[in-house]
DNA sequence: TCGCAATTGCGATCGACTTGCAATTAGACT
DNA sequence: AGTCTAATTGCAAGTCGATCGCAATTGCGA
């Protein structure tokens, strides 16, 4: 399972905002939180608990994953059956059941895939938690 | 998590020949195999394997399903952090982010989304493993 | 600089599978 | 019908990702 491609622009509160909602709501900036945010931060791919515990205390980051993802600073997203893969709260994903690959997708790509699932069926869709599934472009021509 | 609604009409190899593709491959159609067939062609919704194995060893259940997934007879999906469900290859799935109820879905109906997706990302989707995850109308109007 | 609730670190635990292996058995071949 | 043998099972143990209990630590407001 590889990301393949280019890193597309993005947009989301820059880390001193994010550090300013925790303040906010009267939680702390421990050491930990400000290391779990500056990894996303800094290179602003999903990555897993693991990798941004990167040899620290895995149970500390979980747990300030969650409570980031309460205030709606970050996600976390299913690609496969391996471990959630954490990330800013920025794209949408596709996943390749054929060669693996991944992509981040900027959500206004999907603005029209999304109002004709909402006329199919209703459902206002996002992308974030499970990726839309399929076959990219080279595996649906060589099968 | 409940499923909402209806049962839509179905078409799917009907247990006979299921067992039929599995004496093809050599495979023994053994008593356990059997059940776990049965279960599966009873009830057409979705179970997971500890429902399936309904008291008898999953470990049994398990590489059952799985030796019946590489057939393409039977599927899982995951509608969340809970365990996989399993069922015939029938219908892809979406589920709501706000009541958590889910539907399946007839594949036709999901074509012209389907068709949008290809145009935005160039992938061909299936909502048969992860499902379509958004806001039903109800949850879209009640926030 | 104190006080103390929020947070951490560690180990234990959990849930969903998965695997190793000896005992069982479906099904082909007499 | 009986035999042979590889496929399959049942059970226990193991793995992996994530969560929990709890004593020790630490931000941070007073």
């Amino acid at each position: 399972m590889t990301l393949a491609h280019h890193v597309p622009p993005l947009h989301a509160p820059d880390l001193e905002t994010a550090l300013e909602v925790l303040r906010k709501k009267g939680l702390r900036v421990s050491a930990s939180r400000r290391l779990v945010l500056e990894a996303l931060y800094a290179d602003r791919r999903p990555r897993t608990a693991e990798q941004i515990a990167n040899g620290t205390d895995v149970a500390s980051v979980y747990r300030n994953l969650d409570t980031l993802e309460e205030l709606g600073l970050v996600r976390h997203v299913h690609l496969g059956h391996g471990p959630g893969l954490y990330s800013l709260d920025e794209y949408e994903f596709v996943s390749c059941d054929g060669c693996g690959a991944y992509e981040a997708i900027e959500p206004h790509r999907l603005d029209e895939a999304r109002a004709a699932i909402q006329k199919a069926i209703g459902y206002h869709a996002r992308f974030t938690h499970f990726p839309i599934v399929g076959l990219c472009e080279y595996c649906h021509a060589h099968p």
